[in-house]
DNA sequence: GCCAACGTTGGC
DNA sequence: GCCAACGTTGGC
C-alpha cells in the first residue's frame, strides 16, 4: 500500500462533493508526471490525502482511497469536454486516471501553513519550491506526520 | 535539439 | 490581481 496527495479546487470539486458522490473518476489530469503516478504507481486501496488548492485556506481536507486500477480518461475523447485531446486515440490513449473513493473528512483542514512549519516534512514534494503537480507521492512517515496534526 | 514565447498553476 | 515557477509548443 502506498500513499498519495491529490489536489482539487474546492470551488470545482471539494471533499464534500466527494462525500456526496462517494466515488469519482479523477478526470482532467493533463500532466505527464501526474499521469505516470496514477498509471504506474497507484494501486487499489492506496491512501489519498485530499488537498484543497487555489482557495482561501489551502490544505488537506480529507482522506480518500484509490478505488480502481488506472484506465483511460474518457474526457480526452469527448470533443465537447474542456479536457478533449485531439492527439489522443482510443487505440493509444494518452491520459489515464483512477477512481477515487471517499473515506472521511478531517475534523478540520490541516493548512498548508501548518505543513510548512513541520520540520518533519522537510523534503515533502508538496512543499518544494515551484511544485505544481496535482498528484504526488507521500511517504508513510509523511502521511503519519500530517495526520498527527488533525 | 535549442530556446523564446506562451499558458497554466497556485500561493499570496 | 499579481507573479514566480515551470511545462509545452513551435520556429529555426
Amino acid at each position: 500500500m502506498r500513499y498519495w496527495l491529490m489536489k482539487s479546487e474546492p470551488d470545482v470539486f471539494s471533499i464534500d462533493d466527494l462525500a456526496r458522490v462517494r466515488t469519482e473518476p479523477w478526470t482532467g489530469v493533463r500532466n505527464y508526471q501526474a499521469r505516470n503516478f496514477m498509471r504506474d504507481g497507484m494501486g487499489k486501496g492506496d491512501g489519498v490525502l485530499f488537498y484543497h488548492s487555489s482557495c482561501e485556506v489551502p490544505g488537506v481536507a480529507g482522506i480518500a482511497e484509490v478505488a480502481s486500477a488506472a484506465y483511460p480518461d474518457p474526457t480526452q475523447f469527448d470533443r465537447k469536454s474542456e479536457y478533449y485531446d485531439e492527439k489522443s486515440t482510443r487505440e493509444e490513449p494518452r491520459w489515464m486516471l483512477v477512481d477515487v473513493a471517499f473515506k472521511r473528512k478531517l475534523k478540520r483542514t490541516i493548512t498548508l501553513a501548518e505543513l510548512k512549519d513541520q520540520t518533519r516534512l522537510d523534503g515533502f514534494a508538496l512543499l518544494q519550491r515551484g511544485n505544481r503537480l496535482s498528484v504526488l507521492p507521500v511517504t508513510k512517515a509523511q502521511w503519519d506526520a500530517i495526520l498527527a496534526l488533525e
